[in-house]
RNA sequence: GCGCCUGUAGCGCAACGGAUAGCGCACCAGCCUCCGAAGCUGGUGGUGCAGGUUCAAUUCCUGCCAGGCGCACCA
């Protein structure tokens, strides 16, 4: 909703410059066609200012004017602004709009009529979460996968914040009217299972008597003493045992996930993949356009014809596949599965094999853009300050399971998400324990609570005709700017493809509530102002309870 | 050596290239006979260094310094 009056604005100033004759002496790109001015550079030319006291809308045209007309800012501005004027009286925007001002350096500030916000609040209350939803999906088929570990050990942290991140993403993609589906890869064969069922085996020895030495790159974790007594009983053979461990693994991963509110549409897996045929396929179609050759009794695929820093072996000397093979095969599968844009979330160990797989998908001709890899980076788990130092190989780390019991699913995903993604995270487990302000998950809870209390305790029915713009007061207009903020949120969190924004912003929209609640009382101020305050304050449980639920937390009405 | 991420207040973090750089913790001083004090108000305190682009740089570019991670015919 915000959104279009931007970009009726935007038209606007366009035309207006048109008519004051200020556009002629713009460079080309900056020459206001509608579609063009939406941004000089980078920049968005008319905006929001972070401080609502210049407005609710500007712009910097005349800024950006001054150099080639040579002219003062303000002096362009002024002049701008009477075109502009004439042109709102002309328009739809008429009675929107209270105050055009040209001020500070050269900024013309819009000020819209308090009217627009109680009407778009109005929207929010009777309409719920769909007046909150924009289509900017249109039903465009993505797959979005993500976590993907191999069933060799429970989750880490690492998968933990994978799982929140692209949980939550794709909760916001559907709610931005995208068809999506979560996937997890599964490798569920190939050296590491090997290794794993070597590694259950020796335990196996070990459980009955013998002596055993287990080399460094096998698993060692407790664990795999659990699966061999279970394998035993079940008269394992040995040569079942990576399968077995695997299977076992996986059910716990299964488990653990849904623990913390993830549930994926579908197990991709490796072993059926293989079977298939399809890398064969992958091959040939590669083949074919000239992309695979054979050197050193290797055969190589020709990543560097786009852009890859030296091209990469896809089956060994030895005759063995690497991880590539599959990994080609897997993705031109989601192209020919109908999905039009993927979104890959991957560790940071992962992040050279972007460029090769990119590669891969545009030999097979599809564009590189089809493609999103989201590098997760780690987090670090600490404990009243202090590090907790994880080794995978011997087995010691932090598991998604142990935070879970620790800090439970709501902290826990609030805090895997609180960051940027591509940022490193510190994550104290004691903070995200704490029931205080300190942690802001309880922060945004305890607005919603707030919310409900309130409501609870109010005896009075809401009449048809009541009138919101008795909400005059400074924190009642900014508490329903906020709300209306909601949806820009959600589109800079698809342009980024990153969720934490939305983090953010409900903290921000619960402080502006607890503002509100402390200055001024719902209950007891007449019908009138009541109503109005009740009204408000279930937009904010509105748009609370929707981010809330996009984040995958929970909504409690007491705490 | 190459690549990715990060340097903002004592600590943890915000700020589409915009107007007086915000918030939490900690520290100091206040606010509940009144809808939930898990809250609110005030105070102290800051952009790693050097250049460049711009009317405007925490933001973009280059170099340096510091930290984290990754660089296989492993997966």
């Amino acid at each position: 909703m915000q959104k279009n009056i931007q970009e009726e604005l935007l038209a606007l100033v366009s035309r207006s410059l048109v008519k004051a004759g200020l556009d002629r002496l713009a460079p080309e790109e900056i020459i206001l066609d509608f579609p063009m001015a939406l941004a000089i550079g980078s920049q968005t030319m008319v905006f929001q200012p972070t401080d609502n006291r210049f407005g609710d809308f500007t712009t910097n045209i005349a800024l950006k004017l001054s150099k080639l007309l040579k002219r003062p800012p303000r002096e362009i501005a002024a002049e701008l602004v009477e075109f502009i004027q004439k042109e709102i009286t002309e328009s739809e925007l008429k009675d929107l709009i209270s105050q055009v001002k040209v001020e500070g350096a050269g900024f013309v500030n819009f000020y819209l009529d308090a009217s627009y916000f109680y009407d778009q609040l109005g929207k929010i209350i009777t309409q719920g979460k769909d007046a909150l939803r924009l289509d900017a999906g249109k039903g465009k088929k993505v797959l979005i996968e993500f976590v993907s570990a191999n069933p060799t050990g429970s989750l880490s942290v690492a998968h933990a914040r994978q799982a929140a991140v692209g949980d939550c993403l794709a909760n916001i993609l559907e709610f931005l009217n995208f068809s999506l589906q979560r996937e997890y890869y599964l490798n569920d064969e190939g050296n590491q299972i090997n290794i794993l069922g070597k590694s259950v085996q020796l335990r196996r020895q070990e459980l009955a008597g013998e002596k055993i030495e287990l080399p460094e790159n096998y698993y060692q974790g407790d664990y795999i003493s659990e699966i061999a007594k279970e394998a035993d009983k079940q008269k394992i053979k040995d040569a079942g045992l990576g399968d077995f461990a695997a299977d076992y693994i996986l059910r716990i991963i299964k488990q653990e996930l849904s623990d913390f509110g993830v549930n994926f549409d579908c197990w991709y897996s490796q072993k059926e993949l293989a079977k298939s045929g399809k890398i064969e396929e992958s091959f040939a179609q590669l083949r074919n356009k000239g992309f695979l050759y054979e050197q050193d009794g290797a055969l190589w695929f020709k990543s560097t014809a786009f852009g890859d820093d030296k091209d990469r072996v896809v089956i060994k000397s030895d005759g063995s596949q690497t991880y590539l093979a599959p990994d080609i095969a897997y993705h031109r599968d989601k192209f020919n599965r109908g999905f039009s844009w993927l979104i890959n979330l991957w560790g940071p160990d992962h992040h050279g094999y972007i460029n090769r797989i990119k590669a891969s998908i545009q030999a097979l001709g599809h564009s590189p853009e089809s493609l999103s890899v989201i590098i997760v980076q780690l987090a670090t788990i600490f404990r009243n300050g202090t590090p907790i130092q994880m080794s995978t190989r011997r087995g010691q780390y932090i598991t998604l399971r142990e935070v879970l019991d620790e800090v439970g699913a709501d902290a826990a995903r609030f805090f895997f998400l609180m960051r940027r993604t591509s940022s490193h995270l510190d994550f104290d487990l004691e903070v995200a324990k704490k029931q205080s302000a300190e942690n802001p998950v309880y922060y945004v809870q305890y607005a919603h609570a707030r919310i409900c209390s309130i409501l609870r305790n109010a005896d009075i029915r809401i009449k048809e005709d009541m009138d919101l713009s008795v909400l005059a007061e400074k924190e009642e207009l900014s508490l329903i700017k906020k709300l209306l903020e909601f949806e820009a949120i959600l589109n800079v969190c698809l342009v980024t493809c990153d969720p934490y924004m939305l983090t953010v912003y409900l903290q921000e929209l619960s402080e502006s509530f607890h503002k509100f609640y402390d200055l001024h009382r719902v209950l007891g101020q007449g019908d009138a102002l009541t109503c109005a305050r009740l009204e408000l304050i279930k937009g904010v449980k509105i748009v609370l309870s929707c981010g809330l639920e996009l984040l995958g937390i929970s909504q409690p009405e007491k705490m």
